[in-house]
DNA sequence: ATAATGTCTTTTATCGGGAAAAAACATTTT
DNA sequence: AAAATGTTTTTTCCCGATAAAAGACATTAT
């Protein structure tokens, strides 16, 4: 088993949700488009449907026969990608206790965990290098730098500087730059969001990737843009991982949000910054309250 | 083939230098160290020198029989790790005429045409992703972002904003750091290089990476002092393909740092974001001023 | 003539295997 | 008993091979 098909089944599970909004699919060149994958795929997604009696197909007319019905997907964990699942392995590890800052990481032991080959494992590693909680020894293992208050506090100083300067770098966009239609649209987000706080607090964390990512673009700066890498790496995590006081924490956060979007839009650029740097405050200290003592040493 | 020993035989060349330095060699633990290498890897060294008749070994008694000659060591050429290898020819690659923006990097392509397998070259290029020089697309190729104009200035603005930070970080580090023992000695061989210019002007790309790098670690911040390998391979293949003035400018350089040397002794922040501040503005210069004309298209 | 479909080719993603190098364990020497 | 040497095991690095997926080319339909 080399490589598994699960671009094929993630895709088909997509296609299967749109069958229910038509009577008919598009050409198949649309609808590679439309998915995100290669017209191979698209056919052979096609033909699943063909065989299974939701389309009937013949050249150019793929007419739609029957709703979707629950068996027809294929299941969830079956259209992870092998990084996908890597990912999630290594991350649980890593906020695991007992994941101390020195500890060696075994590419070999990792793969046979998993259950994966070598390879895929290796190159995880090196893609999540980047992120500043390993290192590699040569010809030799990794090392475990950890999860501690250190790396928070660099982490969020890199953070606040390339922040700080992509809020000012954002006031200074022109009026018909399309930035501030897509502002305008994510406070309407937030707003709708603020209002029903109390049962949709668990959707914010999206919400404040795309509000951040917004803001980072301003710079036109690839190093920064790039840099939200890590910061959603580690915040896509660290709320999985710590539930505590999510609701409130989320309400403040929307607060603050909308205040910083205001001063945005202000244009005045000691406005953003106070707001900016409030905002960042109490983001920072979300992260450094959620570390647990026990990591709070630094590594030697 | 699976893996070239290319360790062994650059820790060999190593080890021969220092024969001619002593009687007899220390032990295997010992050398590992010095060699940095494993004890197998020591031992198999050793082999080899006993067969050469380099040495005569006996257990702990490792006694030079004769100097090592020129054809004792191994090429060069046999030394480089597959990863040094494949970085040369892919900047090669990048810097030679006709690598425009949008262009695609083919993994197999590459492969064959420097006749090594294609997992280092993936391997390789999801390293050097972290250089902004190019792009993954989702299970398809690699796109080249190029080396333009827009890149230098994206490189440049985050240099200048981290080593600020890293200067004002350096001077308030306390008098019994040892940071200010290295400055001195940096100090000394600059003047040394100063003195010297006209003939020993290609020594300064050493030395100059030597002094940001001491800078950039008083941050105590890993994504600074990491980001700083970005620059240095910048600078590292650019000076080795733009030869233009090398030695003005190198002169200029080594003046600049002096005068940044005495600001950062001086412990004045001022003085020292002035000094700081005049040499980034020449380097940034120097960089742009490299980038041929046919490149300074921003990619689309 | 454009855009779709049908078919064939190339490239990517991933595995297993094997030599190089590291690391661990056992034994000897000082 | 501490540190070296001798021996064995494990891990890393790298290749070749193969299915999945993408891409290119040829053919047909509007």
């Amino acid at each position: 088993m080399s490589k598994s098909n699960n671009v094929y089944k993630d895709a088909f599970n997509r296609c299967l949700r749109l069958l229910d909004e038509t009577k008919s699919l598009p050409s198949e060149p649309e609808l590679g488009t439309l998915l995100g994958v290669s017209r191979t795929t698209v056919r052979s997604i096609l033909s699943r449907m063909e065989e299974t009696g939701l389309i009937a197909w013949n050249k150019r007319n793929k007419t739609v026969l029957r709703s979707p019905r629950a068996e027809d997907f294929f299941p969830e964990e079956e259209t992870d990608s092998l990084a996908e699942i890597i990912e999630r392995s290594f991350m649980r590890r890593l906020l695991a206790e007992g994941a101390e800052a020195g500890m060696q990481i075994n590419e070999l032991e990792l793969a046979r965990e998993i259950g994966v080959g070598t390879t895929s494992v290796r190159e995880f590693l090196i893609r999540f290098s980047r992120f500043g909680l390993i290192e590699k020894r040569r010809n030799s293992h990794w090392v475990l730098k950890g999860f501690t208050r250190a790396f928070a506090l660099e982490l969020t100083e890199i953070r606040e500087m390339f922040e700080l300067r992509s809020a000012s770098a954002f006031v200074a966009l022109p009026e018909d730059s399309g930035v501030w239609v897509d502002l305008d649209s994510l406070e309407i987000e937030h707003r709708e969001l603020a209002s029903e706080i109390a049962t949709r607090f668990n959707e914010f964390s999206e919400l404040d990737e795309r509000f951040h990512r917004l803001i980072h673009r301003a710079s036109h700066n690839r190093f920064i843009v790039d840099f939200y890498d890590v910061i959603a790496m580690i915040f896509h995590y660290h709320y999985q991982w710590n539930k505590a006081e999510e609701r409130q924490r989320n309400a403040v956060a929307v607060q603050e949000h909308l205040a910083y979007i205001a001063a945005l839009k202000s244009r005045d650029p000691a406005k953003v910054d106070v707001a900016c740097r409030k905002h960042l405050k109490s983001a920072r200290q979300t992260l450094l309250s959620s570390i647990p003592e026990g990591r709070q040493v630094q590594p030697a």
